[in-house]
DNA sequence: ATCAGTTTGTGAAATGCTGCACAACTTTTG
DNA sequence: CAAAAGTTGTGCAGCATTTCACAAACTGAT
């Protein structure tokens, strides 16, 4: 156990979570792998072996105590408290991401909305008022950031990436059309929506003759 | 070749013809997989050998001809034509979407915007008409629209999807909070930006003391 | 208390992907 | 022309992940 938790493993952790809830939801408060694999359409055995990894969770011949796993998944992914994130970037994009409520209801909160252009300074967008790039180290300071979303164009990623990494920001994730890098200690992920749109592209082009 | 192209091949697919039309404007006319693979921090090895799914592209001893390699992956990705694409959902996030040029750049052009909401209907939105959803059936045959962008809440995804497929789209791109399905043929994506930001806050969450 | 029926947790086989080493081939140099 | 240098394409070994199969453990009934 915790011998070193493959990504595809800790990608997989929040659909779990997501699925628990649904079904405590729908009044289940035991729960076999085997529900959970029905649900998601995946092997029961790889429920249990990736929980493995980071404890025994379950009750054998019984199953899970649903209340008790959901608790267990949100502590592993560190949704058991309440985070400060920052949006950079308030085009059109970061806009969306800062005013989705989506994550704030599983402790994601996003406190913080920066840009570089002086005309949106000040306006407020989903009742944030978007501060100017000046104000990210005290910000970041005062709100304990621990998340940035990077959503500024390609040329100007690198620059709030390493802005960030000096902030003491632990996460990155980046929209940016541009590959950045940081030091060990920050975990970056890569979210370049133009790249996965291709990949799609490549699917739907193969289904036609060319 | 084309045995059986891994899904993770045809993800790095896009990366490479970004850095390839990179060192091209860098005035690069011929590249060797090693210039290719210092860029982008990887195995020269691994990007030979994907190439090698699709055929023999480069000449032995010397290296790719950096047009005609962008070509050749432009034309693997589908890219070498333009598609029509659609939204359903005009909420801030469908709204980026619709707006972002990105796309277009490459083919993937974003023809039909589309929703449920007789209030949003009829507003333009980055030079589209958002249409009511019983237009997307003629809409979809008229523009021939090749791929969907589901940006509905997630209690309505399955039947945008369900809409999808019946009026021909052969890939969708849902970033809808609920996992939907799609009948063999239809390519199906799934960007739900709440699972990839937890499974991020799991390395945060990990890197300071619980 | 024992036994049948479940379900978890996990070692082991199978599968899939990656990295390495080298043959095949081209260009350049002497 | 021959040899040296450079680069692609690919068989093979090694690693990682997934799937399978089963022992361990719990519940409920008799």
């Amino acid at each position: 156990m915790l011998e070193h938790v493959p990504a595809a493993v800790v990608e997989r952790l929040p659909l779990y979570l997501r699925c628990l809830l649904k079904l405590e939801d729908d009044g289940y408060t035991i729960l076999s792998s085997k529900q959970i694999g029905d649900r998601l359409g995946m092997d029961p055995a790889r429920i249990r072996k990736d929980l493995a990894y980071f404890g025994e969770f379950g009750i054998r011949g019984t199953g899970y105590v649903t209340a008790d796993l959901i608790y267990q998944v949100r502590k592993i992914l560190g949704l058991h408290k309440v985070w400060n994130m920052c949006v950079v970037g308030a085009g059109h994009l970061g806009s969306a991401l800062a005013g989705y409520g989506g994550f704030a209801k599983h402790g994601l909160r996003t406190a913080a909305l920066f840009d570089i252009d002086p005309h949106k300074v000040g306006k407020n967008v989903a009742g944030l008022i978007i501060q100017p790039m000046e104000e990210f180290m005290p910000t970041a300071g005062a709100l304990e950031l621990r998340v940035g979303i990077i959503t500024v164009p390609g040329t100007a990623a690198q620059q709030v990436c390493d802005l960030m990494v000096r902030a003491g920001l632990k996460g990155i994730w980046n929209f940016a059309s541009a590959r950045v890098s940081a030091p060990e200690g920050t975990k970056l992920r890569h979210e370049d929506l133009t790249l996965g749109l291709m990949s799609l592209s490549h699917y739907v082009a193969g289904v036609v003759a060319s």
